[in-house]
DNA sequence: TGCCTTTCGATATATCTTTATCGGGTATGA
DNA sequence: TCATACCCGATAAAGATATATCGAAAGGCA
């Protein structure tokens, strides 16, 4: 309970969180394919990782292996997913129904990984009312007094950005604890709200600055003209 | 292989990378209401950065300041579009018209960022020959030709999982560079390739390790018993 | 059984990113 | 004109993350 240096029971580099869901999604596949034990050079292998830092990930979880044979593929499902939270539903509301919003209402898959998406919110009027992959629309307006009665702790902001910082604000007011915000804002929010941003524009950024690199220097790359020492690792994010 | 400390012409952290959108839409917002100038304890302030972070993350674009006065909010601006490559338009192919994909399909301002969707494409029947957002959906098997007749190199991946593999596969065949992944899998691409994932999984990892850890400490926190010393800094990434 | 190889776990090192500090320039106002 | 407060740029320190190394344990195989 006192913080240490290494948290005992929570503190965890985001980048290795990050990583905690793709091991996850290639040990289901093992699991499917009837594989009962996996070792992290085996993962890494499959990642494009070391498996100094896929030991490293899981670890974190808590989860233990042995020499040789490695982790229990089932178990260390169970102890990602665990850790995670995916074992308990996460409900949330989401505020903005355009193309985003409805993809996302849209996606199934989220119930597998612990969140339900029970709402949509929106303030043009001819939404309100609709319903958008089985889920209702609701005026904006609504919002606090459902989350309070329902206990909503989770907002997903769609909306544009011009409005991201109201939606958030008015989120925040009816007891939601942390907000995944795909508006490209920073939100100012109170310190204990937990805020997950979703930024396309950055992501665009990296992508459009590669390709531009890319043209300027003519294709040169570090490696590119070097016999490459490690195998095949590209490069991702 | 000895990379200088700071590479002459092109390394720049990620996350400064990440950071650069999120001024630039600021920039944008001050220079709307008339601003001229800047200085990096606003933006610092107004996106809850220290101002040496966001002076360092500037400095990789090469803008020079001025002291007492900041920095020039049009050049500014302009000196970061460019950075980015955001003033020369790229043309992308998208793979999954689903409804993932048909919300980046209709992102309209994407084009103000220098990526322009040229068409869509799937392996569903019942898709393939309709019009989403004024964007043709094409047969997958069409794409390798006009990637290469276009001169495409940039691909949106939106389709499911298990293909996306191969879709990869096929982009990279048909001359395509650079590949915008939406499918929670680590794609194995050669060297060249530049991969940008964007997995929402990954995102939902942290959001509800975070409410899970929450409710497991009963809502302790670091700081919540402490007088903050430093500002308003909500917890984002 | 005994050797060899694989793999974990822990510690140490290297690298990358963020934050702090200092010197000097420049507008502002007396 | 001069004093002052502000802000940039550069360098240094601190902090976080990734990689390397080593010993020990466990299965495979002669």
């Amino acid at each position: 309970m006192k913080p240490e240096k290494h948290l005992p029971g929570g503190a965890i580099p985001q980048a290795s969180l990050r990583r905690l869901p793709q091991y996850h999604h290639y040990l289901v596949e093992l699991e499917a394919k009837g594989v009962s034990r996996v070792s992290t050079s085996l993962i890494g292998r499959e990642l494009n990782l070391v498996p100094v830092q896929v030991r490293k990930d899981l670890q974190y979880t808590g989860i233990v292996g042995r020499p040789k044979t490695g982790y229990e593929v089932k178990e260390l499902i169970q102890t990602i997913e665990s850790f995670l939270g995916w074992n308990n539903v996460n409900e949330a509301f989401l505020v903005g129904a355009g193309n985003l919003g409805t993809a996302l209402l849209g996606h199934e898959r989220f119930s597998r990984f612990g969140l339900r998406i029970v709402a949509a919110f929106d303030t043009d009027a001819a939404k309100i009312g609709s319903w958008i992959h089985d889920k209702a629309v609701l005026p904006l307006d609504k919002l606090p007094e459902l989350a309070g009665r329902m206990g909503i702790h989770l907002g997903i902001i769609t909306a544009p950005a011009e409005v991201a910082q109201s939606v958030a604000d008015r989120m925040i007011e009816a007891g939601i604890q942390a907000i995944w915000n795909f508006a490209p804002v920073r939100l100012r929010v109170p310190e204990r709200i937990f805020v997950h941003n979703e930024d396309l524009y950055s992501s665009l950024a990296s992508l459009s600055w590669k390709l531009a690199a890319r043209f300027h220097t003519g294709l040169r790359h570090e490696s590119d003209d070097l016999a490459e020492p490690e195998p095949q690792r590209s490069v991702q994010e």
